[in-house]
DNA sequence: GAACTTCGTCCTGTAGAAAGAAAAAGATCG
DNA sequence: CGATCTTTTTCTTTCTACAGGACGAAGTTC
């Protein structure tokens, strides 16, 4: 068997292997309907891509009328790995080559714990993925990180929940640990890549993908690639303001959105609302014992709690209002909304759709859907392996 | 002499053009160092842009030690037309390849009376340059009108200032007219242009352009290209709401920003200062006769009025509040503030600086210059020629 | 089993590009 | 002023890549 041992070497190689990752294995005669090119030509390429071990044959497809055509797909033995670090939480999945997940692990951990602790954790969890047999060899790895990041270096880029974080070389540590391409991106650009490849953002230019957790985000996707602005902090939305005289924020400054809605505010409105007696679930799930958190607030709201789902449209109509004005600026094809609170789920929705669809430019709204993530926690991690998948499928 | 007739044929030349259009006339030697081609293959493509027209030889270059080198430079018969179409003047300009403005006419003209009646006004104008011998024949066109526009059908889309030019064929009419590549777009999008090519964006990615007229707007540039949007709205910001109990406006909804500041807003503050004593300036303005506008506004403050001043600054800080939110969002590496009430010069500068560098995410306003505009009135017409010669000088 | 369709492989002609040689034009230096 | 060296241009040769076609292999249909 033909070693993995390299990227395409043109631009059509790489065309191939992306259609390949995309739609999955074809006959060498469907390839040839889609691609611009010459049969010898494809047919010496795609040659060329089994030699370097990317590609391999898989038989014959069905008779299109006369001889069938053989079938080539990406090599079996391809893996990514998707990282997501998230401010409470990792997950890691390890993919093929199609980015189909084999199988992935999530474990709480603390992102403040620093560094060399979080990352030793991740890789722990990969080595669990190795030893259950899911792959012998890494071929590249996306990591995402809950700050901002400097891309073109792989590192954070003073963090602002990330202690310890500043500039820490994330790419090349994990790079020289695995030996394999990686690449380093903030969660919420991973997880808008996530529903582009496989979520509801599939073939859509355009699109916002809102992380509300604990704090909030926006991936940006400008014709289905990452837009991250100048300096990396394209989509830091959490401290937009939305109210002059609103309550103090950690950044500050007052009134920002995340003050209002971010998991820390979610947690004080909810033991406020327990303690008044204004909320009698929350009152309930705090005599239980711990503190109480936004995960009480959804459950609370899901129960029917009255007051839970006041905060709950409270939140979503700020949400909305920041919204509002972005979308009338970028004038998306697409907002999906994502993280831990889009469980609420349509009471959020509606109270979002319901702000943006009055206040936003109708031009921006008349064909512009609202949704929900489809892809829930995995979005982040199948973002990143799409995210160095794209790399790796990339002609250098 | 032959005759312009055509598009180039491939990337290389559509590459050697944008290379002689932005950096005007140099030595076939000196393109050599820039171009990564064998010294054969360049040589060829500047031989068959000669043959095409559109290229030409200049004479010799000094000598760098050697043998002179043979000048090239776009064909001197190269001609590009920009239109501006604003909500009460035109602005027509007729430049060279290299977008050097050879003649400028501007106008008064009411946008609202309708596509035929303003279109034949910009020909006209366009006609009065050709009889003053700038051209002989024009190779492309570019058009901005003050709305949304549909970049890909060439048409206005429901534009809420301009009666009468919803889906009117403007590109059809004019290329029908004058046999010539016609593309429109809205008028903030082509100053984004214009600032990019010859004013303070040169050499930047990532731009804002907020136009403060009439309507306000913003010109977005993402890699140095327009955004547009999903449906060619993007930047469309006139309309965010920056007070839940402003003044109502013309839009339907509450305390929109050009409810404040636009140029009907500014008028109407200004008999509301003017009445009420409030601004000895405006109302000795006003009892001299016509209506006061925005440009009164501004002559006041100039003239050291302290009621138009404060004006200026209350509009400057709404300004700067919305801008606060967008740049979060967007990162960009620079904001141009242009269109008539820039003329209202560092008072409002200074206003919208400060709240931006206030409240805006730090990590995106750190290295971010908020700067006027360099072109002023021109802003419009280059970045039209700009937009047209893009096309013109790509390969089909 | 004959005729037709589709697919894979091989071969050849052509176009395009790279590399080099030679010529042209100019600079430098004695 | 002439010899020599540089730089640029032009011309020629060589090489590679690709398109297109021919042909055999494999399948289907009747």
């Amino acid at each position: 068997m033909a070693q993995l041992t390299g990227r395409p070497e043109n631009a059509h190689q790489a065309r191939l292997l992306c259609l390949l990752r995309d739609g999955g294995r074809r006959s060498r005669a469907e390839l040839g309907d889609v691609v611009h090119l010459s049969r010898s030509k494809l047919f010496l390429e795609l040659d060329r891509l089994v030699a370097l071990g990317l590609v391999e044959q898989a038989g014959l497809a069905a008779s299109r009328g006369g001889r069938r055509s053989g079938i080539v797909r990406l090599s079996g033995q391809l893996r990514f790995a998707g990282v997501d670090i998230g401010a409470t939480s990792i997950d890691v999945a390890v993919t093929n080559g199609e980015l189909e997940i084999l199988g992935h692990v999530s474990a709480p951990c603390d992102v403040r714990e620093g560094p060399t602790v979080v990352l030793d954790r991740a890789l722990d969890m990969l080595d669990k993925l190795r030893s259950e047999g899911l792959f012998r060899e890494i071929h590249g790895v996306g990591i995402g990180v809950p700050g901002p990041v400097s891309f073109r270096d792989g590192v954070p880029v003073v963090p602002p929940i990330m202690p310890g974080w500043d500039r820490f070389p994330v790419r090349e540590v994990v790079g020289q640990r695995l030996g394999c391409p990686v690449l380093v991106d903030n969660d919420v650009n991973i997880m808008a890549l996530g529903e582009l490849h496989a979520g509801s953002a599939r073939s859509i230019d355009d699109v916002l993908l809102v992380k509300i957790g604990t704090g909030i985000g926006c991936g940006i996707l400008v014709k289905g690639e990452i837009y991250r602005g100048m300096s990396g902090s394209a989509g830091d939305i959490g401290h937009v303001r939305v109210d002059d005289d609103g309550p103090e924020c950690a950044c500050g400054n007052v009134g920002c959105l995340e003050a209002y809605f971010g998991g820390a505010a979610l947690a004080r409105d909810a033991m406020a609302a327990a303690r008044s007696g204004r909320s009698p679930y929350l009152a309930d799930r705090l005599d239980q014992g711990a503190a109480l958190t936004a995960a009480d607030v959804a459950a609370a709201a899901a129960a029917g709690d009255a007051a839970a789902a006041q905060m709950v449209r409270e939140g979503g109509r700020r949400v909305g209002q920041v919204l509002a004005g972005i979308i009338s600026f970028f004038n998306p094809g697409l907002v999906v909304i994502a993280g831990g609170v889009a469980r609420l789920g349509h009471t959020l929705l509606a109270e979002v759709r319901s702000v943006v669809y009055q206040r936003s430019a109708p031009l921006a709204t008349e064909n512009l859907p609202i949704v929900l993530s489809e892809l829930g926690d995995t979005a982040g991690v199948i973002g990143a392996t799409r995210l160095i998948s794209d790399h790796v499928f990339s002609a250098s």
